[in-house]
DNA sequence: ATCATTTCTTAACTTAAGTGAACGATTTAT
DNA sequence: ATAAATCGTTCACTTAAGTTAAGAAATGAT
Protein backbone atom coordinates (compact mmCIF):
# COMPACT_ATOMS: atom_id res chain seq x y z
CA UNK A 1 0.00 0.00 0.00
CA UNK A 2 2.78 2.32 0.63
CA UNK A 3 4.28 1.17 -2.83
CA UNK A 4 0.35 2.93 -4.04
CA UNK A 5 1.13 6.00 -2.43
CA UNK A 6 4.58 6.68 -3.98
CA UNK A 7 3.32 5.89 -7.40
CA UNK A 8 0.36 8.28 -6.89
CA UNK A 9 3.01 11.31 -5.67
CA UNK A 10 5.30 10.67 -7.94
CA UNK A 11 2.76 11.44 -10.40
CA UNK A 12 3.78 15.00 -9.81
CA UNK A 13 7.26 14.93 -8.07
CA UNK A 14 9.74 12.73 -7.72
CA UNK A 15 10.85 11.08 -4.64
CA UNK A 16 14.30 10.48 -2.28
CA UNK A 17 14.71 7.48 -0.32
CA UNK A 18 14.90 10.38 2.47
CA UNK A 19 11.46 11.04 1.37
CA UNK A 20 9.78 8.46 1.25
CA UNK A 21 11.44 7.20 4.62
CA UNK A 22 10.03 10.63 5.90
CA UNK A 23 6.19 10.19 4.86
CA UNK A 24 6.82 6.01 6.41
CA UNK A 25 7.52 7.62 9.44
CA UNK A 26 4.57 9.55 9.63
CA UNK A 27 2.53 6.58 10.21
CA UNK A 28 -0.10 7.36 8.04
CA UNK A 29 -1.72 3.89 7.04
CA UNK A 30 -5.00 3.07 8.65
CA UNK A 31 -8.01 -0.24 7.97
CA UNK A 32 -11.65 0.46 8.06
CA UNK A 33 -14.44 -1.62 7.78
CA UNK A 34 -17.43 -1.22 5.70
CA UNK A 35 -19.66 1.08 7.82
CA UNK A 36 -16.99 3.10 9.71
CA UNK A 37 -17.87 6.21 10.34
CA UNK A 38 -14.51 8.66 9.94
CA UNK A 39 -16.10 11.66 10.89
CA UNK A 40 -19.30 12.92 12.09
CA UNK A 41 -21.53 15.75 11.59
CA UNK A 42 -21.11 18.58 14.58
CA UNK A 43 -17.89 16.47 15.04
CA UNK A 44 -14.38 19.14 14.86
CA UNK A 45 -11.72 17.27 13.28
CA UNK A 46 -8.06 18.09 11.63
CA UNK A 47 -8.07 14.88 9.51
CA UNK A 48 -7.59 14.70 5.60
CA UNK A 49 -8.18 11.17 4.16
CA UNK A 50 -6.90 9.68 1.28
CA UNK A 51 -7.94 6.00 -0.34
CA UNK A 52 -5.79 3.26 -0.85
CA UNK A 53 -8.01 0.91 -1.28
CA UNK A 54 -12.21 0.92 -1.06
CA UNK A 55 -14.29 3.36 -1.08
CA UNK A 56 -15.57 6.51 0.66
CA UNK A 57 -18.27 8.79 0.86
CA UNK A 58 -19.60 12.20 2.46
CA UNK A 59 -23.08 12.38 3.27
CA UNK A 60 -25.08 14.97 5.30
CA UNK A 61 -28.71 14.17 7.05
CA UNK A 62 -30.95 17.03 5.53
CA UNK A 63 -34.55 16.28 7.20
CA UNK A 64 -33.15 12.97 8.66
CA UNK A 65 -32.60 11.63 5.11
CA UNK A 66 -28.73 10.75 3.98
CA UNK A 67 -27.97 12.82 1.40
CA UNK A 68 -25.22 11.51 -0.23
CA UNK A 69 -22.78 13.82 -2.38
CA UNK A 70 -19.66 12.45 -2.91
CA UNK A 71 -17.67 9.25 -3.61
CA UNK A 72 -13.84 8.87 -2.87
CA UNK A 73 -12.61 5.78 -4.41
CA UNK A 74 -8.73 4.45 -5.07
CA UNK A 75 -6.22 7.41 -5.07
CA UNK A 76 -8.91 10.06 -4.60
CA UNK A 77 -8.62 11.96 -0.90
CA UNK A 78 -10.98 14.28 1.11
CA UNK A 79 -9.95 17.29 3.03
CA UNK A 80 -13.09 18.01 4.76
CA UNK A 81 -13.93 21.24 4.89
CA UNK A 82 -14.05 21.16 8.90
CA UNK A 83 -10.54 21.51 8.83
CA UNK A 84 -9.80 24.37 7.35
CA UNK A 85 -12.81 26.37 8.23
CA UNK A 86 -12.15 25.10 12.25
CA UNK A 87 -16.06 24.20 12.22
CA UNK A 88 -18.09 21.70 13.39
CA UNK A 89 -18.47 19.28 10.33
CA UNK A 90 -21.31 19.78 8.26
CA UNK A 91 -21.46 16.00 6.77
CA UNK A 92 -20.56 12.59 7.50
CA UNK A 93 -17.43 10.62 6.43
CA UNK A 94 -17.99 6.76 6.23
CA UNK A 95 -16.67 3.75 4.37
CA UNK A 96 -18.63 2.25 1.66
CA UNK A 97 -16.35 -0.81 1.62
CA UNK A 98 -13.77 -2.07 3.96
CA UNK A 99 -10.97 0.74 3.26
CA UNK A 100 -7.53 1.29 3.36
CA UNK A 101 -6.35 4.96 3.84
CA UNK A 102 -4.00 7.60 4.94
CA UNK A 103 -5.04 10.05 7.41
CA UNK A 104 -3.26 13.56 7.76
CA UNK A 105 -3.76 16.72 9.43
CA UNK A 106 -2.49 20.20 8.64
CA UNK A 107 0.43 20.10 11.59
CA UNK A 108 2.11 16.62 10.13
CA UNK A 109 1.81 18.98 6.44
CA UNK A 110 3.62 21.78 7.90
CA UNK A 111 6.45 20.00 9.47
CA UNK A 112 6.99 18.10 6.06
CA UNK A 113 6.80 21.28 4.11
CA UNK A 114 9.95 22.43 6.16
CA UNK A 115 11.67 19.62 6.06
CA UNK A 116 11.09 19.01 2.15
CA UNK A 117 9.22 22.23 0.74
CA UNK A 118 9.03 20.15 -2.42
CA UNK A 119 5.46 18.60 -0.87
CA UNK A 120 4.38 21.97 -0.72
CA UNK A 121 4.74 22.71 -4.49
CA UNK A 122 3.00 19.06 -4.84
CA UNK A 123 -0.01 19.74 -2.33
CA UNK A 124 -0.16 23.00 -4.70
CA UNK A 125 -0.19 21.15 -7.76
CA UNK A 126 -2.51 18.54 -6.68
CA UNK A 127 -5.09 21.41 -4.74
CA UNK A 128 -5.38 23.56 -8.30
CA UNK A 129 -6.39 19.92 -9.78
CA UNK A 130 -8.80 18.53 -8.02
CA UNK A 131 -9.83 22.16 -8.19
CA UNK A 132 -10.48 22.29 -11.83
CA UNK A 133 -11.60 19.11 -11.68
CA UNK A 134 -14.61 19.44 -9.48
CA UNK A 135 -15.50 22.72 -11.10
CA UNK A 136 -15.77 20.67 -14.05
CA UNK A 137 -18.06 17.90 -12.17
CA UNK A 138 -20.06 20.82 -10.84
CA UNK A 139 -20.47 22.42 -14.40
CA UNK A 140 -21.59 19.08 -16.04
CA UNK A 141 -24.09 18.76 -13.50
CA UNK A 142 -25.96 21.68 -13.71
CA UNK A 143 -25.68 22.12 -17.50
CA UNK A 144 -26.86 18.31 -17.24
CA UNK A 145 -30.62 16.76 -16.90
CA UNK A 146 -30.79 13.80 -14.21
CA UNK A 147 -30.89 11.00 -16.99
CA UNK A 148 -27.66 13.06 -18.71
CA UNK A 149 -25.73 12.95 -15.38
CA UNK A 150 -26.63 9.12 -15.18
CA UNK A 151 -25.75 8.51 -18.22
CA UNK A 152 -22.46 10.47 -17.88
CA UNK A 153 -21.79 8.41 -15.08
CA UNK A 154 -22.00 5.29 -16.89
CA UNK A 155 -19.85 6.31 -18.82
CA UNK A 156 -17.09 8.25 -16.53
CA UNK A 157 -16.77 5.82 -13.55
CA UNK A 158 -19.21 2.82 -14.08
CA UNK A 159 -17.07 0.84 -11.01
CA UNK A 160 -19.14 3.33 -9.18
CA UNK A 161 -23.00 1.87 -10.55
CA UNK A 162 -21.58 -1.55 -9.56
CA UNK A 163 -20.05 -1.04 -5.32
CA UNK A 164 -22.79 1.78 -4.53
CA UNK A 165 -26.21 1.64 -3.03
CA UNK A 166 -28.63 2.66 -5.64
CA UNK A 167 -30.68 4.80 -3.04
CA UNK A 168 -26.77 6.56 -2.33
CA UNK A 169 -26.36 7.20 -6.06
CA UNK A 170 -29.47 8.60 -6.11
CA UNK A 171 -29.15 11.64 -4.18
CA UNK A 172 -25.30 11.53 -5.97
CA UNK A 173 -26.81 12.38 -8.97
CA UNK A 174 -29.56 14.99 -7.44
CA UNK A 175 -32.44 12.99 -7.80
CA UNK A 176 -34.22 10.31 -4.98
CA UNK A 177 -34.31 6.65 -4.82
CA UNK A 178 -37.63 6.30 -6.68
CA UNK A 179 -36.26 8.74 -9.26
CA UNK A 180 -33.47 7.12 -10.26
CA UNK A 181 -35.38 3.45 -10.16
CA UNK A 182 -37.93 4.61 -12.77
CA UNK A 183 -35.11 6.25 -14.48
CA UNK A 184 -33.38 3.32 -15.40
CA UNK A 185 -36.70 1.01 -16.30
CA UNK A 186 -37.05 3.97 -18.48
CA UNK A 187 -33.76 3.23 -20.20
CA UNK A 188 -34.45 -0.10 -20.82
CA UNK B 1 -6.97 48.76 -7.94
CA UNK B 2 -2.94 47.53 -6.86
CA UNK B 3 -4.14 48.57 -3.14
CA UNK B 4 -7.09 46.10 -3.47
CA UNK B 5 -4.88 43.17 -4.58
CA UNK B 6 -2.33 43.83 -2.00
CA UNK B 7 -5.06 43.93 0.99
CA UNK B 8 -6.17 40.97 -0.11
CA UNK B 9 -3.11 38.90 -0.76
CA UNK B 10 -2.60 40.17 3.03
CA UNK B 11 -5.62 38.49 4.60
CA UNK B 12 -3.20 35.21 4.22
CA UNK B 13 0.38 36.17 4.03
CA UNK B 14 2.20 39.70 4.95
CA UNK B 15 4.12 41.23 1.61
CA UNK B 16 7.34 43.38 2.45
CA UNK B 17 7.83 46.29 -0.17
CA UNK B 18 10.04 44.20 -2.00
CA UNK B 19 7.24 41.72 -2.59
CA UNK B 20 4.72 44.14 -3.59
CA UNK B 21 7.46 45.98 -6.09
CA UNK B 22 7.86 42.27 -7.73
CA UNK B 23 4.14 42.28 -8.01
CA UNK B 24 4.15 45.62 -9.57
CA UNK B 25 6.43 45.13 -11.90
CA UNK B 26 4.38 42.31 -13.54
CA UNK B 27 2.28 44.45 -15.38
CA UNK B 28 -0.92 42.33 -14.65
CA UNK B 29 -3.73 44.75 -14.78
CA UNK B 30 -6.00 45.12 -17.12
CA UNK B 31 -9.37 46.86 -17.85
CA UNK B 32 -11.98 45.66 -19.97
CA UNK B 33 -15.53 46.92 -21.11
CA UNK B 34 -19.35 44.43 -20.86
CA UNK B 35 -19.15 42.09 -22.88
CA UNK B 36 -15.40 41.41 -23.70
CA UNK B 37 -14.85 38.04 -24.63
CA UNK B 38 -11.83 37.17 -22.24
CA UNK B 39 -11.36 33.16 -23.34
CA UNK B 40 -13.03 31.35 -26.65
CA UNK B 41 -14.49 27.91 -26.66
CA UNK B 42 -11.87 25.98 -28.26
CA UNK B 43 -8.89 28.65 -27.60
CA UNK B 44 -6.20 27.30 -25.98
CA UNK B 45 -4.81 29.93 -23.09
CA UNK B 46 -2.61 29.70 -20.09
CA UNK B 47 -4.13 33.34 -18.21
CA UNK B 48 -5.64 33.09 -15.21
CA UNK B 49 -7.55 36.15 -14.17
CA UNK B 50 -8.42 37.51 -10.66
CA UNK B 51 -11.40 40.06 -10.69
CA UNK B 52 -10.78 43.77 -9.04
CA UNK B 53 -13.58 45.29 -9.90
CA UNK B 54 -16.87 44.16 -11.97
CA UNK B 55 -18.16 40.91 -12.83
CA UNK B 56 -16.97 37.86 -15.33
CA UNK B 57 -19.19 34.82 -15.67
CA UNK B 58 -18.06 31.46 -17.60
CA UNK B 59 -19.97 29.72 -19.60
CA UNK B 60 -20.83 26.99 -22.30
CA UNK B 61 -22.74 26.91 -25.57
CA UNK B 62 -24.30 23.86 -25.78
CA UNK B 63 -26.96 23.24 -28.44
CA UNK B 64 -26.25 27.11 -29.50
CA UNK B 65 -27.78 27.95 -26.19
CA UNK B 66 -25.69 29.44 -23.69
CA UNK B 67 -25.06 27.93 -19.94
CA UNK B 68 -23.69 29.91 -17.49
CA UNK B 69 -21.94 28.06 -14.66
CA UNK B 70 -19.71 30.91 -12.81
CA UNK B 71 -20.31 34.36 -12.03
CA UNK B 72 -16.87 35.88 -10.47
CA UNK B 73 -16.87 39.14 -9.03
CA UNK B 74 -14.71 41.42 -6.90
CA UNK B 75 -11.75 39.53 -4.82
CA UNK B 76 -12.44 36.19 -6.96
CA UNK B 77 -10.26 34.42 -9.48
CA UNK B 78 -10.58 32.05 -12.36
CA UNK B 79 -8.12 29.82 -13.20
CA UNK B 80 -9.63 28.12 -16.38
CA UNK B 81 -9.18 24.36 -17.04
CA UNK B 82 -7.73 24.58 -19.89
CA UNK B 83 -4.42 26.20 -18.17
CA UNK B 84 -3.59 23.32 -16.12
CA UNK B 85 -4.83 20.83 -18.79
CA UNK B 86 -3.75 22.40 -21.60
CA UNK B 87 -6.51 21.36 -24.14
CA UNK B 88 -8.65 24.03 -25.64
CA UNK B 89 -11.09 25.55 -23.72
CA UNK B 90 -14.22 23.92 -23.29
CA UNK B 91 -15.92 27.53 -22.25
CA UNK B 92 -15.88 31.06 -22.73
CA UNK B 93 -14.91 33.94 -20.18
CA UNK B 94 -16.61 37.38 -20.78
CA UNK B 95 -17.22 40.12 -18.89
CA UNK B 96 -20.86 40.96 -17.56
CA UNK B 97 -20.41 44.97 -16.54
CA UNK B 98 -17.04 47.01 -17.46
CA UNK B 99 -14.49 45.05 -15.36
CA UNK B 100 -10.99 45.60 -13.89
CA UNK B 101 -8.56 42.35 -14.10
CA UNK B 102 -5.29 41.13 -13.08
CA UNK B 103 -4.04 38.64 -15.80
CA UNK B 104 -1.53 35.92 -14.84
CA UNK B 105 -0.10 32.64 -16.17
CA UNK B 106 1.92 29.77 -14.80
CA UNK B 107 5.44 31.18 -16.00
CA UNK B 108 4.87 34.09 -13.72
CA UNK B 109 3.55 32.55 -10.75
CA UNK B 110 6.75 30.40 -11.14
CA UNK B 111 9.04 32.95 -11.52
CA UNK B 112 7.52 34.56 -8.59
CA UNK B 113 7.61 31.52 -6.26
CA UNK B 114 10.89 30.81 -7.13
CA UNK B 115 12.06 34.35 -5.91
CA UNK B 116 9.40 34.54 -3.03
CA UNK B 117 8.69 31.11 -1.66
CA UNK B 118 6.13 32.55 0.23
CA UNK B 119 3.69 33.23 -2.65
CA UNK B 120 3.48 29.16 -3.44
CA UNK B 121 1.93 28.94 0.36
CA UNK B 122 -0.44 31.68 -0.78
CA UNK B 123 -0.83 29.81 -3.21
CA UNK B 124 -1.92 26.67 -1.96
CA UNK B 125 -3.72 28.03 0.58
CA UNK B 126 -6.18 29.91 -1.58
CA UNK B 127 -6.82 26.58 -3.67
CA UNK B 128 -7.04 24.69 -0.75
CA UNK B 129 -9.42 27.15 0.43
CA UNK B 130 -11.81 27.49 -2.95
CA UNK B 131 -11.45 24.19 -3.26
CA UNK B 132 -13.57 23.57 -0.10
CA UNK B 133 -15.58 26.49 -0.97
CA UNK B 134 -16.44 24.81 -4.33
CA UNK B 135 -17.31 21.41 -2.59
CA UNK B 136 -19.57 22.89 -0.52
CA UNK B 137 -21.39 24.89 -3.38
CA UNK B 138 -21.27 21.32 -5.29
CA UNK B 139 -22.98 19.62 -2.18
CA UNK B 140 -25.93 23.09 -1.62
CA UNK B 141 -26.56 22.56 -5.22
CA UNK B 142 -26.66 18.95 -5.15
CA UNK B 143 -28.79 19.22 -2.11
CA UNK B 144 -31.49 21.79 -3.05
CA UNK B 145 -34.29 22.25 -5.45
CA UNK B 146 -33.73 24.91 -8.02
CA UNK B 147 -36.60 27.07 -6.07
CA UNK B 148 -34.54 26.55 -2.61
CA UNK B 149 -31.09 27.19 -4.68
CA UNK B 150 -32.28 30.59 -5.99
CA UNK B 151 -33.51 31.24 -1.93
CA UNK B 152 -30.24 30.24 -0.98
CA UNK B 153 -28.72 33.41 -3.77
CA UNK B 154 -30.98 35.63 -2.58
CA UNK B 155 -29.69 34.89 0.85
CA UNK B 156 -25.72 34.60 0.07
CA UNK B 157 -25.17 36.92 -2.89
CA UNK B 158 -28.15 38.92 -3.48
CA UNK B 159 -26.09 41.60 -5.58
CA UNK B 160 -25.71 38.74 -8.59
CA UNK B 161 -29.08 38.47 -8.63
CA UNK B 162 -29.26 42.83 -9.28
CA UNK B 163 -26.53 42.84 -11.67
CA UNK B 164 -26.82 39.86 -13.70
CA UNK B 165 -29.60 38.89 -16.21
CA UNK B 166 -32.06 36.71 -15.43
CA UNK B 167 -31.58 33.95 -18.79
CA UNK B 168 -27.83 33.97 -17.48
CA UNK B 169 -29.24 33.43 -13.60
CA UNK B 170 -31.31 30.48 -14.90
CA UNK B 171 -28.63 28.22 -16.01
CA UNK B 172 -26.47 29.19 -13.22
CA UNK B 173 -29.46 27.82 -11.03
CA UNK B 174 -29.46 24.81 -13.37
CA UNK B 175 -32.81 25.28 -14.91
CA UNK B 176 -34.41 27.22 -17.91
CA UNK B 177 -35.08 31.23 -17.96
CA UNK B 178 -39.10 29.98 -18.01
CA UNK B 179 -38.62 28.05 -14.84
CA UNK B 180 -36.80 30.83 -13.55
CA UNK B 181 -39.45 33.32 -14.23
CA UNK B 182 -42.40 31.23 -13.12
CA UNK B 183 -40.61 30.59 -9.85
CA UNK B 184 -40.11 34.04 -9.43
CA UNK B 185 -43.92 34.82 -9.82
CA UNK B 186 -44.72 31.41 -7.78
CA UNK B 187 -43.00 33.41 -4.76
CA UNK B 188 -44.24 36.16 -4.45
C1' DA C 1 -35.18 58.75 -32.76
C1' DT C 2 -36.08 54.60 -34.84
C1' DC C 3 -35.49 49.95 -35.74
C1' DA C 4 -33.73 45.53 -34.58
C1' DT C 5 -32.34 42.50 -31.22
C1' DT C 6 -32.39 40.64 -26.93
C1' DT C 7 -34.59 39.77 -22.69
C1' DC C 8 -38.39 38.71 -19.68
C1' DT C 9 -42.81 37.05 -18.88
C1' DT C 10 -46.94 34.40 -19.68
C1' DA C 11 -49.54 30.51 -21.35
C1' DA C 12 -50.71 25.78 -22.82
C1' DC C 13 -48.97 21.45 -23.10
C1' DT C 14 -45.68 17.57 -22.26
C1' DT C 15 -42.55 15.21 -19.58
C1' DA C 16 -40.21 13.98 -15.62
C1' DA C 17 -39.27 14.45 -10.78
C1' DG C 18 -41.20 14.51 -5.87
C1' DT C 19 -44.28 12.10 -2.56
C1' DG C 20 -46.49 8.49 -0.01
C1' DA C 21 -47.40 3.89 0.18
C1' DA C 22 -46.96 -0.93 -0.61
C1' DC C 23 -44.47 -5.21 -1.39
C1' DG C 24 -40.98 -8.46 -2.31
C1' DA C 25 -35.82 -9.03 -2.05
C1' DT C 26 -31.80 -8.48 0.25
C1' DT C 27 -28.95 -7.66 4.00
C1' DT C 28 -27.93 -7.38 8.89
C1' DA C 29 -28.29 -8.51 13.60
C1' DT C 30 -29.36 -11.67 17.16
C1' DA D 1 -31.89 -19.83 11.42
C1' DT D 2 -34.94 -16.40 12.11
C1' DA D 3 -36.58 -11.92 12.81
C1' DA D 4 -35.81 -7.13 11.85
C1' DA D 5 -34.26 -3.62 9.19
C1' DT D 6 -32.90 -1.85 4.93
C1' DC D 7 -33.16 -1.60 0.02
C1' DG D 8 -34.97 -1.55 -4.68
C1' DT D 9 -38.93 -1.37 -7.42
C1' DT D 10 -43.54 -0.22 -8.68
C1' DC D 11 -47.85 2.45 -8.60
C1' DA D 12 -50.96 6.41 -8.28
C1' DC D 13 -50.96 11.01 -7.60
C1' DT D 14 -49.08 15.78 -7.22
C1' DT D 15 -46.02 19.20 -8.39
C1' DA D 16 -42.67 21.46 -10.94
C1' DA D 17 -39.58 21.76 -14.77
C1' DG D 18 -38.90 21.42 -19.99
C1' DT D 19 -40.76 22.94 -24.46
C1' DT D 20 -42.83 25.72 -27.89
C1' DA D 21 -44.77 29.83 -28.94
C1' DA D 22 -46.13 34.55 -28.55
C1' DG D 23 -46.01 39.20 -27.10
C1' DA D 24 -44.44 43.08 -24.16
C1' DA D 25 -40.43 45.45 -22.32
C1' DA D 26 -35.87 46.76 -22.35
C1' DT D 27 -31.59 47.31 -24.58
C1' DG D 28 -28.42 48.29 -28.15
C1' DA D 29 -27.14 49.86 -32.80
C1' DT D 30 -27.44 52.96 -36.61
Amino acid sequence: MQNRLFEYIEKFVSLTNDEKRAIETLNMFHEFKKGTVLLQEGQYSSDAYFVLNGCLRTYYIIDSEEKTTEFYTELEGISPKCVLSKEPSEYFVSCVEDSIVTISNPDMENEIFEKFPKFETLCRIISEQLLAKNQNSFDEFKTSSPEKRYLNLLQNRPDLIQRVPQHQLASYLGITPQSLSRLRARLS
